[in-house]
DNA sequence: AATGAATGAGCCTTCATTCAT
DNA sequence: AATGAATGAAGGCTCATTCAT
């Protein structure tokens, strides 16, 4: 009764193995994971994990894409919804969220910011994600100066990363709300500059 | 000619060693070098690597402690000559220099952020660095009311380390004098917050 | 037709590896055998062997385990089918019978025991044997008085692995049978001696 | 002060080697010690025992012959003095004495058996040994027939090697005494058979 | 007399990948 | 749809040995 192979397998297949490279990744620290680990922790030969990816390069790929989705979807309506430093403030909230701020998931964004340096399709698909934060950003921040607001973009972006970089060495602020406190701090200041009569 | 051992070769050795270690995890983009592409680099055998360090781990952390002793031996004259806010600004100007932000330094560092998750080793010589870091800046800050200088110095660590980041990936900033400027900008108005009337 | 994987291989493989392993030990004499050499012997990569045994100690151990049970399992029918001096001469007979007496299988025994000074589960292997080996003496030396009886199977135990060792060089006792009758004719005199009036 | 190159060093220092290698041996339970093991037992440099024994393989031989040679001149004034069956016991004697039940010559002898099956002269060596054991207790084997005293002499040379190996794995006989007593009790035993009238 | 420096060769082990079923 | 079987390639590490000094 154990084998009754269904039809429609891939999708559930194809998220099992996904979610395992996530929590592999997660475990293991970087992505020096074997193939073996994520198709046992998936419940599948590592035969299967090939027939659905192709490649070890191929199902990491799928993992960071898929987390940059996640991501993505949670982005997707505040930028429907809300406008100004509403928006900026709701896109910081997202990005430091607790469920940003898991271990696993911090890990793995790590482990591909490193990988990103030298596999081009990752290169290029985090240089999306990053362009795209940047114009979330900014146009949230149409409110101040072009060059103001540029600033204001960098700095939020590279001190959200920074908080990453740090909470993965146990180091820094304590949790997600002190993370996105901090931001916060830094985004009243830059706003009360740039606005002197709001 | 090609054999002339002379005595007195081991710190030529080990540094000649080190250099390469960083070289190759700048081109490679990761920790995943290979002792034989270390060694080819220094122009030595695998087997005179191993003599010298003992294996490959103990190589990747002396290579660490390399570059964090190097920038503590930048930071070391700037703690004894300079006080106050001028300790601030020459802590950032040094941890953002050119020399700090090549890319092969960079990649290092992240490359090693990525491995302290797991080496206990490495992960103390991190912590340590951050802790220093904090207390360094928190020095500079006393002109500060206690929590302001808390989160400044948090603030302004992170950013540090966001600017590496996307550095990494060849965006954000564009060099490192834009990056310096751009955590200056942060510092100049957490002090115009922080001290009112002067 | 080269490939042609089935199923159920395991078994077929690992019995395959030991008896590889038992040869290349016989041929080498001693257990700096390599791996590459067990695997070709065996018509496999290193990578099976690797594969279905873990490693190469593990490999050796299981090597050591089935000359063990090989033994064990001509031993067990005497025990149940014979008692007294007859379970003794029988159990004399099949250690030191042609098959316990095959070069290869000396030179196991021989390497084994080397190794079993330092290897812990080796050693536990060995010393089970040898207990085992003791009691199956004694318990068909219960006519004698028991002293009489530890020494006899001692002097016996120690005759058998005596033989075995002078064998290994190729000097002393001709062959099986030779030693069958050197170990024999001194149990005739212990039995003469002990049972006076038999 | 502390290099003073004297002349007449070269005995002294390969006698020095010589008893590294023991230690080594005894210690590792095997052949499979390292040169860079022996020489810093030894105290000086592996550089320094190449030039002295030319090579790994010379330098073990030496160390076996050097042993052999001891237990040889142990011998010698027993052959010189005594004779018949008092010959024969401290022949016993000498070969189980506590000197040679030590744990590291037990293993040296034990490991160089094993190698003595490929090693040609190391093969020699032993076979030489084994045939001197040999004639040497049938020298004190005249009262006996012929045939009687052969198959008493092999018997006492397979119980001594017997003795040993159980040693090794710390089974068996408890100590150097009892491993004589088990052995002339055998002894005494053939005596009264072969000289019915003695 | 003695050694530091250096290496080549070899071994164990891991792992992504392929293939027939 | 899924897997057991199997391997090639590569990496880390060890060690005996050589050489110039």
């Amino acid at each position: 009764m154990k084998r009754m192979p269904k039809i429609g397998m891939e999708p559930i297949r194809r998220r099992a193995l996904i979610d395992a490279a996530i929590n592999a990744i997660g475990e293991r620290g970087a992505l020096n994971v074997t193939m073996s680990d994520i198709a046992g922790r998936a419940g599948v030969s590592t035969a299967l994990a090939h027939h659905y990816f192709g490649g070890k390069d191929d199902l990491l790929f799928a993992t960071m894409r898929h987390i940059l989705t996640q991501l993505g979807n949670e982005i997707r309506p505040v930028m429907a919804d809300l406008s100004g430093q509403n928006r900026v403030r709701a896109i910081i909230a997202i990005n430091l969220s607790p469920e940003q701020f898991r271990p696993e998931i911090i890990a793995a964004w790590l482990a591909f910011y490193v990988e990103a340096r030298r596999d081009a399709a990752l290169g290029r698909l985090f240089r999306i994600y990053v362009r795209r934060l940047h114009s979330d950003l900014m146009s949230g921040l149409s409110g101040l100066p072009r060059p103001a607001a540029i600033r204001t973009a960098r700095a939020i972006a590279a001190l959200i990363d920074g908080l990453y970089l740090r909470r993965a060495l146990g180091e820094g602020v304590e949790d997600s709300a002190a993370a996105i406190a901090l931001v916060e701090d830094y985004f009243d200041m830059a706003l009360a500059r740039g606005t002197p009569n709001a």
